[in-house]
DNA sequence: TCAGAAAATGAAAATCATTTTCATTTGTTC
DNA sequence: GAACAAATGAAAATGATTTTCATTTTCTGA
């Protein structure tokens, strides 16, 4: 994926620095739902040096290049996945233990394009956020 | 629906005041997705000596009393809509326009349900956001 | 009717995630 | 190596929302 990374960045004049890569590396070991400050956290360790606005710049970057994507649930800030993992998908998010549990159903996708289709709608994109509790709260 | 807010006040202790009922009016007269801002705007012409602080109070209000929920689309700031409104349905947001449109969809309701039970998750609330183009903006 | 207590109000300050600014450092080009 | 572009990190700014606080309003019970 760096490599992906780099190419985004040399076509807009960019370089891939030693922050970035150590930024970007961090957020791909942790195929999870990263917050920025959680991300920094991780990132920090490894650099201590690291800024804050250097690792929320990079996630913006990673976004714009379409290799992560920002997540809004409902605890106040944004977290991020990178964008290949596991392709499109939906998310179960425990309210108890903030666990968050991917999904797909290609039967809710194709009912999604025909309500779209109803009320001609073009889809570019979609969020199903299902809130409730997770087996291991119950 | 203001007997309803009203009977959750006092239950609480709290008392309906004339800022509480305008706002309230004001609001329900919307049935529309209001930001907070909005909704001041539209009180403040009627009462311009109300206070921000006052909407947004009541807005929480309102949501804690489960008349009003809020909803969060991609414009950075919550929209609140009349919890009676049309029951329980999910969104089409257009992305140029702004403008919201509502559905329902049964089939993807049990659907939902279907994906909860495989996952021993089970379901409190559920968010579902279309983004796109809509019919007046291809 | 009045005193005291409780709740509400609005302005201003605080909060908190995120973005911007800016002085300095690093990398690239010629 | 000089000149220029881009990147960095710290600190300040931003913007939506919440909190604080002094003041006002409302209610309760002599
Ligand atoms: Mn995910
Ligand atoms: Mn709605
Ligand atoms: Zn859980
Ligand atoms: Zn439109």
């Amino acid at each position: 994926m760096l490599d992906r990374f780099e190419k985004f960045l040399n076509e807009r004049g960019l370089r891939l620095t030693t922050q970035r890569q150590l930024v970007v590396r961090t957020f791909l070991d942790q195929e999870e739902h990263l917050s920025a400050e959680e991300l920094y956290l991780l990132v920090k360790k490894k650099a201590p040096e690291i800024g804050y606005t250097t690792v929320y710049r990079t996630l913006k970057l990673l976004a714009e290049a379409d290799l992560a994507h920002a997540r809004n649930f409902q605890d106040g800030f944004a977290r991020f996945e990178p964008a290949h993992y596991m392709g499109h998908h939906d998310h179960l998010i425990c309210r108890k233990c903030g666990s968050i549990t991917e999904f797909t159903n290609e039967h809710i996708e194709v009912m999604q394009e025909k309500v779209a289709r109803e009320h001609g709608f073009k889809i570019t994109d979609h969020t199903l956020d299902i809130y409730g509790v997770c087996r291991e709260c119950r």
